[in-house]
DNA sequence: CTCACATGGATAGCAGCACTTTCTACTATC
DNA sequence: GATAGTAGAAAGTGCTGCTATCCATGTGAG
């Protein structure tokens, strides 16, 4: 079922000049030419698109971004940690350059304490730093104290990510779950993360104010207000 | 200590020009005037600004929704859970609008199973309804199964926040302790969830690379490749 | 006292990014 | 053979986060 540029634009509900770009940028493969200027795009162009959306809108990754993801996704030398590793510094914050030294040493007392193996060079560890110098610099060195929670609340979800995409048929099927387990992944941890703090939160509230008898105006705190 | 512009740049690390950008946006109050074209800037300025730039380089917020939590760091009503949820909207993706039914109960069904409030207006509702259709456009369907486990992690790191947050002496302290501790938080826990995700992987792969006695090249597979 | 230099405030400019529009062939089809 | 669709390239657009320039005013070292 090939179909040309404009079907492939309908599946997908991506506009036709956008698809050009991408294919531009090269995050989209090209289409099986039948003529000079006439091209059949498949299945597998709808899926590509739909992954390169979700990257980009909801983890906000850029193309270029996304472009390195798609392409340690279709080398077919990469191992899947290595392929983690270009997620992951995908998905980061680019790097913001100040580092403190005191957070250097914090982190690496961390990654010691949980027994792991110590990569000071990973993005992962970069970003890391990153937080706590940013988090030091903002006076708020007790932060750093949260960081074992984290640890421990990380650990299931790493053991989820991991048998999800063991759990894939094929090599590009678990390419492609590290790929959704760490954009959709981090997205919904953050939205689950704040339903659980409104929830922990609105409890103490009501106490509160059940206390002081504020005048609480009983509006859905939670309504947009743009 | 009140300092002028050039001592204000130098203490935040933020040039001139962008102070001065950010006194226009309004994200820092204006300095004291001790005549009509000479102010006087204090620590509260050094501070803002730092907590801006934080905001800005690992929130990756934009200026916009800067303001937006400000706005609700300054406003002397506000509770903290209204707090929370003005940040989490900051943080949040930007509503990607394409919404699925199917999404629309399994996060209903979510929120029931974890005896939540049903808060179906909510942003991190609205996120994760987001997140859960993305999910199934790319053909994860499978994706929801792993949102009880998020949960469970999800609910330790909301003590920690909230008792964070409580633990401040004042409540200005303590709504800046929200910004900080989601902003921080959820880069921090990228970051770990990365870190715990390699940890994992790395042991997996060298399991497999025993058996199979592949070519491992066996550089740290967590170099920058920029 | 005075004059180089800093400041506030305003306006304009710039670079990057993610598209979008416009153009020119060409082709497949009705 | 009109008509609609397509490829491919190039230029244009709109937005964002700064940056540069101006200039009238003020400050402070000598």
């Amino acid at each position: 079922m090939p179909v040309r540029i404009a079907e492939l634009s309908r599946r997908s509900g991506v506009p036709v000049p956008t698809i050009k770009y991408y294919l531009r940028e090269g995050l989209l493969p090209a289409g099986e030419l039948t003529s000079p200027n006439q091209a059949r795009y498949s299945d597998v162009h709808v899926h590509r698109l739909r992954l390169v959306r979700a990257m980009v809108e909801l983890g906000g990754l850029s193309i270029a971004a996304v472009r390195e993801v798609l392409g340690a996704l279709d080398d077919p030398e990469k191992s899947l940690h290595k392929a983690m590793g270009t997620v992951s510094a995908a998905v980061a914050p680019p790097d913001s350059g100040s580092e403190d030294e005191v957070a250097h040493e914090q982190a690496r007392a961390f990654v010691e304490r949980q027994g792991w193996v110590y990569r000071p060079r990973s993005y992962a560890h970069t970003a890391l730093v990153g937080v706590l110098t940013t988090a030091r610099e903002v006076g708020h060195e007790r932060f750093v104290e949260t960081l074992d929670v984290l640890a421990d609340a990380a650990r299931p979800l790493a053991e989820v990510d991991l048998a999800y995409v063991l759990s894939a048929g094929s090599k590009d099927e678990a390419l492609e779950g590290v790929v959704v387990g760490t954009v959709l992944g981090d997205a919904a941890m953050a939205a689950v993360r704040a339903m659980v703090r409104r929830e922990l939160s609105g409890q103490l509230d009501d106490a509160e104010e059940s206390r002081s008898g504020s005048d609480g105006n009983d509006t859905d705190p939670e309504r947009g207000e743009s």
